[in-house]
DNA sequence: TTGTGTTTTATTGCCTCC
DNA sequence: GGAGGCAATAAAACACAA
């Protein structure tokens, strides 16, 4: 085991100098960073290799994980952390990719001997003086965006698959001028990308099917009152014509023999005929007691049926006042059909079939 | 110029699979 | 147990308004 403290100065990352960090780096002449493969702050959190050579390099910690002024421990306890530090990672950096000019902040390319590993033996306090510190401090690799033809090209790489076998990674990596690890980084991140917009798109989707759907329901909830006014109205000018009718029966003798015979299926049909519509002579219809018979070829199957069921259950207490007892037998689809002056047919209006 | 919000690059820990 | 994926997150880079 290997343990080591590392005080690690108060100093913001964004605002860190290199001097800072070679600084630092020079406070721990005997750091091995080969050796680095576990952190642990004073306050137990755990920090890879990578973050703790980040923090040495660029003044801070990634993560936030190491406080400023604390210190951390150093194992060599071995963390899953494909970490850019891997030396070899930097042999995939093709010198000659036409994609040059983006590497990594930890890419340690053309630095000393070229390999992460010797870079960091190039720091060994005993064999170089200050000014070679300072003098690759002060030139530290940034955080480099790629290039928009790597980008392009990791676009279009990522359209044909996005998911990452090991050996298209290494060819990409070699293709790009990147290591294979900022090329799986990518993938990664475009992946968690196309994931959001994804849920993005079905958010808008469910929205859209949502507003449809209220749209509709506005349209039915109108036509419902449009109805309902239109029942109102005929109901009012039965009433009036009921009136009418008693009025016009106390004037003339008891038994009128047309009147009171019983209607004839002949006669309902007629009266049912959307031609002579609700002017028809409702008191003689209702006398029959048995409308629901009578009208039986209103029935319809289906959603909608159930929906007219309800409506037309919806309308008849408001009819109750103007008619007679008797009409609470009848089916409610004969009451609305025959006042509005409609055949079963011609219930299939246009916005109930949304 | 500076503050602030967004995007991109990268790390970490956890999980699953082999 | 190692490799790789993912979610969460940090921080640099970038965009843009005041």
């Amino acid at each position: 085991m290997y343990f080591e403290s590392v005080p690690i100065p108060p100093i913001s990352p964004r605002s860190s100098s290199p001097a800072s960090s070679a600084t630092r780096f020079k406070q721990n002449p005997s750091t091995e960073f080969d050796n680095i493969k576990f952190f642990i702050n004073p306050r137990l959190k755990k920090i890879g290799p990578a973050m703790a050579a980040r923090s040495y390099l660029y003044g801070g910690v990634s993560g936030g994980e190491a406080e400023s002024g604390g210190s951390v421990l150093l194992t060599n306890k071995r963390v899953h952390c494909s970490s850019s530090l891997n030396p070899v990672d930097s042999f995939f950096v093709s010198r000659s990719s036409p994609f040059q000019g983006s590497r990594s902040m930890v890419s340690f390319e053309d630095r000393g001997n070229g390999s992460g590993g010797q870079f960091f033996q190039s720091f060994d306090h005993e064999d170089n003086g200050d000014d070679e510190y300072d003098e690759y401090f002060q030139q530290p690799e940034k955080k480099r965006r790629l290039t928009v033809d790597q980008v392009r090209f990791l676009e279009k790489s990522f359209e044909l698959d996005n998911k990452l076998e090991p050996d298209r990674k290494i060819q990409l990596a070699k293709e790009l001028g990147l290591q294979p690890r900022q090329v799986a980084i990518w993938f990664q991140n475009r992946r968690a990308r196309w994931k959001t917009k994804q849920l993005e798109k079905d958010y808008d989707d469910l929205q859209e099917s949502y507003n449809k759907l209220k749209a509709n329901y506005e349209n039915l909830v109108k036509e419902k009152e449009k109805l309902k006014s239109k029942v109102d109205e005929l109901s009012d000018k039965l009433m009036i014509q009921e009136k009418g009718t008693s009025e016009a029966s106390s004037t003339k003798s008891p038994c009128e023999p047309q009147l009171c015979e019983p209607v004839l299926e002949e006669d309902l049909s007629k009266n049912m005929n959307p031609a002579c519509g609700p002017e028809g002579d409702l008191n003689v219809v209702f006398e029959r007691g048995d409308s629901s018979y009578v009208f039986e070829q209103e029935q319809s199957d289906g959603s909608l049926d159930e929906e007219n069921d309800n409506f037309g259950k919806m309308f008849l207490p408001s009819m109750d006042c103007y008619t007679s007892p008797k009409i609470e037998n009848v089916d409610p689809h004969a009451v609305n059909s025959y006042y509005l002056g409609l055949s079963g047919d011609d219930q299939a209006f246009g916005f109930w079939s949304y």
